[in-house]
DNA sequence: GTATCCGCTGGACAATCTGATCAGTGACCC
DNA sequence: GGGTCACTGATCAGATTGTCCAGCGGATAC
């Protein structure tokens, strides 16, 4: 769980340039390989390292339009719910959460007239009593980690 | 733009196990070596494959609780609110979105009590006119793209 | 029909990296 | 003092990488 200030640099090489290898980490970090190697299998094996997935752009797949949709639940059919939405493919997350709403999901579509197919798809299920849509225009902030690192690592 | 088959199958691959090498992908999809290669390259370079960054889990760093807000905006204080949030490391990302919010953020920190501070950092912010925050409580379908890849290049 | 482009195959090469292991060193704890 | 731990610097054989190449269809253009 301690994120040492190595660490942070480790993981910030790795998000900066995530096809170097062990050997050149390295040298860039002026440590040992074993070191490094064991570093990361600690970070690994920790869980704050999940995995090292390729990540796609659902834009390029041909979902460019994204958006969050928040739901409410019929009393108790929570579980159906969930794995209703989680074979839908076009529901990328699904959270429950606390306030308004009883879930939010993350859906993609290939065009603002396919989010209502999806949309469709998605609220076309009985334990789903609404379902409120809010489209994303732009992503100033893309899902990043680094900055957290940086802090996580930094004031340790 | 088109992902095919191939591309789907190298994708799903990678997502499985993402260290393994390009020789070693070559013999499980049963193609050259060189079309493996030439195929990744391509898809980094299209866009589909954004990068192999490291997959760092933001409970195991320390932040166990994430939220989403809402946010509403002063007019013309776009580009303003975007620039302060995005100094904030505990905003993870940041989009804006059509509806009754202006904006939706995800957010972590270290305890409920803690999200308080962050809220507060989020929105101690001048452009900020309200904001309503949904406390996540599970994450039933965490961020995934692997139905998504299927669906695109034609089923597995 | 023929020429051309493109992607894939299967092979080759040197250079590099990996996984594993080892002894030695300093820091820390009981 | 003795033990544990993390890190260093080194070794080794074996595997992988990047980069070429010629050949072979299929599709397309003329």
């Amino acid at each position: 769980m301690p994120i040492d200030h190595l660490d942070g640099r480790l993981i910030l090489l790795l998000a900066r340039e995530p096809r170097i290898g062990v050997l050149e980490m390295s040298r860039r970090l002026g440590v040992a390989r074993g070191t490094v190697q064991a570093r990361l299998d600690r970070l690994t094996s920790n869980g704050v390292i999940r995995g090292f997935g390729p990540q796609v752009d659902p834009a390029a797949l041909g979902y460019p339009v994204t958006a969050f949709a928040t739901l409410q639940i019929r009393q108790g059919q929570g579980a159906d719910v969930r794995a209703h939405l989680a074979g839908v493919p076009e529901v990328l997350e699904l959270h429950t959460t606390t306030g308004g709403g009883d879930m939010l999901c993350r859906l993609v579509a290939r065009s603002n007239a396919d989010l209502q197919r999806v949309i469709d798809l998605v609220v076309g299920f009985d334990g789903i009593v609404r379902a409120s849509t809010a489209i994303v225009m732009e992503n100033p902030v893309p899902l990043r980690i680094i900055p957290l690192v940086e802090q996580a690592s930094g004031d340790t």
